[in-house]
DNA sequence: CTGTTAGCGCTTTCAA
DNA sequence: TTGAAAGCGCTAACAG
């Protein structure tokens, strides 16, 4: 049998026995170091509950998003995990879990749809951070990154700027930057700010990738994150913590998400857990060296 | 028929037509950038040749490699992508390239099986960039990271003491260091180096993000990169091009391979191709700040 | 051109 | 305890 290269027909079973160990993982964007953290967290629990877990990576493609998951079920994938593409509509959703699949959404919030989410408290974390950069007597904060009218980015700036208002900060509308959630956008975006004359001392980025960005904008010119600029990032990857100089994050927990959206799901496909039992993820500050006070800005030109 | 949520049954289909377009793609670290760059470019070429790739994480563990291609067999995949686990024995691929499955090994040269290959030219790469550090001027050039006994750091190994034989320089083993291909491990093996007397004025680092722990270390003590010690990566992954200093590194053209591991699979699939048609891929040095001469060696304390 | 049927590989059930 | 047979959803081949 083995001799011969017999190879068992997964197919032919789960036409007798359509239940299947499949699930799939549906990624927007697997280059983004925080989704393919989350996807590899997710797919060690799932592994370790002995299913199979597929990716499929969409990057950021709606059209894309729709041939996998009906690939996936055509697969008979017995449930999935979707991290929705930024454009996705929520009938899209809702009408996957009108059929009946197990699914999990995670990290991007759907709205409208009846779905189980795994997402982290995204304006809790911003609020958090702004907060303590207040705190440390910052008076100019600035946002930086990620782009306008997303549903994470909302949240997070709406958090940011409820901390500067119950600080009794202004809220200038120059210091709130979109720009690409990427280096190169934390670094063009940074630099911009520098250029201005009444440039903020304290920043909160979108997440750690811009936040490197922005670091490496600094850099540039001479000034040191948390001696005269404070820095702050969000998700707290392995890139932040690997940055130099340790950046300070608020962390989103990516593992524990991760594990959530898997045991969410799992539970779902093994008939326990109602529909719609989302679950907010902690955040929490990992204070490092690049969040200081304001003790120091002067000394800076 | 799509109001009641009917959905295609493709295992009922390849029960009766074997034939698939599922393509599975089996990698050994996604966490790696390097890796995850290579998986999505070889997903977008298999894609927009109307197949549906899979991708697997085997987090370098030869047992869930196993079970991977076991499964992604089961499934009916009509071939596979594989980037071996570190401690892939040659006999595994030998046995499912005997089965007849269309497989394309990419990366990690497997010796001893008869598959095709596709491989950037490390040897080569590193034996240019050793080459450009000794007509620099520099005399003392380390060689940091990756594990001993790995083949590929072999190769770059290899590669570079040829090169500085060559150039009539000796080949000191001390330095020579190995060390785990992370940011960290960089971090460490520089600071190790930066420690000793003699230390050197040129670095070639097994890859990008080695490179950058390295300049991380350099920078924690006020060495300048390409001003005070030359250092060169490897890979050119987006991590190099988004440094700061802007990273020289030995590209091995990433998108390319990707493409061509892709390529290779499709010919071989649609019975185009033969068996063993490795492919070589080349490299470039791609020179941005981080190199310099020796110019100012001797400023630095 | 439309409609029927056999059989792919597997599991489950029922018979010996 | 072992063996035979039915049928899952699909497609290819063949009949009407």
């Amino acid at each position: 049998m083995r001799e011969l290269g017999y190879v068992y027909n997964r197919g032919a079973a789960s036409l007798r026995n359509p239940q299947s160990r499949i699930v799939g993982m549906v990624i927007n964007d697997l280059s983004n170091p925080f989704f393919a953290e989350l996807a590899i967290g997710i797919e060690r629990v799932l592994r370790t509950s002995g299913y199979i877990p597929f990716m499929a990576n969409t990057s950021e493609s709606r059209i894309r998003q729709a041939e996998v998951v009906r690939s996936m079920r055509e697969h008979g994938a017995s449930g999935l995990i979707i991290c929705p593409t930024l454009d996705t509509d929520a009938k899209e959703i809702a009408a996957l879990a009108g059929i009946g699949i197990p699914i999990v959404i995670a990290i991007r919030r759907i709205e409208g749809a009846k779905v189980p989410l795994v997402v982290s408290d995204n304006r809790g974390g911003a609020e958090q951070a702004a907060q303590r950069l207040a705190m440390l007597g910052h008076k100019r904060i600035a946002f930086v990154g990620g782009f306008a009218n997303t549903g994470i980015r909302d949240d997070r700036v709406e958090g940011f700027s409820n901390a500067l208002r119950a600080a009794g900060l202004a809220i200038d509308p120059l210091l709130i930057v979109d720009a690409p959630p990427t280096k190169d956008g934390g670094f063009a975006a940074m630099d911009t700010l520098l250029d201005r004359p009444d440039r903020p001392t304290a920043t909160l980025c979108f997440n750690d990738v811009v936040a490197i960005g922005a670091m490496y904008a600094l850099g540039r010119r001479g000034i040191v994150p948390g001696r005269d600029m404070a820095v702050i990032g969000f998700d707290d990857t392995t890139e932040a913590r690997h940055a130099s100089p340790p950046l300070t994050t608020v962390s989103v927990g990516v593992d524990d998400l991760g594990q959530r959206a898997a045991q969410l799901l799992l539970r779902r496909i093994e008939g326990r857990g109602s529909t719609a039992e989302s679950q907010i993820g902690e955040t929490r500050l990992v204070i490092r060296e690049s969040c200081g006070g304001t003790r120091t800005i002067k000394e800076v030109a």
